[in-house]
DNA sequence: TGTAGTCTCTGTAGTTACTACAGGATCAAT
DNA sequence: ATTGATCCTGTAGTAACTACAGAGACTACA
């Protein structure tokens, strides 16, 4: 009644441990396409194949390098329509380096205003505070 | 029947002109607590006294150091009860400063990253990028 | 006094990228 | 046959806003 399960295609559970993606992170990617439809087992249970695997790996680095959803997207659809070339791909990591330098230096500015404040404090046990009149001034 | 504004209350569209925040962001902050309701005029449009004013940009001013509204909870709350110490005060800026730095360090990390594998590419016409590649490896 | 245009009010939904249920079906092993 | 793990679906919650829609109020001007 049930049908061997192909040794390369797994359920959804076991694509979570060997990915070390989270299991309902699997379907949220489902819902927002940029996994496709996986086969199903006559019960309905998901099946995925060797190339699914392939492609929620592909997912997990983008994320693990910061990409955003929307930027994954773009890189897959490249990659899928197979009309990519290495210059479109060098440009939309190019474009996502800029940001996170940019958000690097916003935050070591950031972190040079709180070091600043942070050190007119004394730290007492004074109930009046250097921060917070900096915070509360006019 | 309008009984007159006095000078130092005014609404909401004006407190966001004045502030620079945003006018919803205004009624959010009522939402979830950290702006007191407002007094109302007769017909029930929000009065902004000088005290709220000051309220507003005391958050404001803590948003833009990075400061979560959680953080802002505490804060204000050891304002609001007089009870605070410039002690508690520093080691509250201390945490938020270490979780920027280590925000910073993170993507410091990735930068590090990003570049490595955006150096690989030739950004060139060819169809098989070394960036694809890496993200597509086994 | 009428009216046009600009506030303001309320409630609700959308944003990002997930994560966590609840309640029910199915599977694997004993 | 039963137990415990796994799977299914749909929905709600997270952070910190932002953006509507539809209705009521206020102001200025003819």
């Amino acid at each position: 009644m049930s049908f061997t399960l192909a040794r390369d295609h797994v359920k959804r559970g076991e694509l979570a441990r060997r990915s070390g993606c989270n299991l309902e992170t699997i379907r949220y990617y489902e819902d927002i396409e940029l996994m496709p439809e996986p086969a199903r087992t006559e019960a309905g249970h998901r099946l995925y194949s060797i190339e699914d695997q392939r492609r929620l790996r592909f997912i997990l680095r983008s994320r693990e390098l910061g990409f955003s959803i929307d930027e994954i997207r773009s890189l897959l659809s490249m990659v899928d329509n197979g009309a990519y070339t290495c210059g479109e791909i060098h440009a939309l990591t190019q474009a996502h380096l800029k940001s996170v330098s940019k958000k690097i230096a916003d935050l070591k500015k950031l972190q040079r205003t709180l070091k600043a404040i942070s050190n007119n404090c004394a730290a007492g046990d004074e109930p009046d505070c250097p921060i917070v009149e900096t915070l509360i001034a006019d």
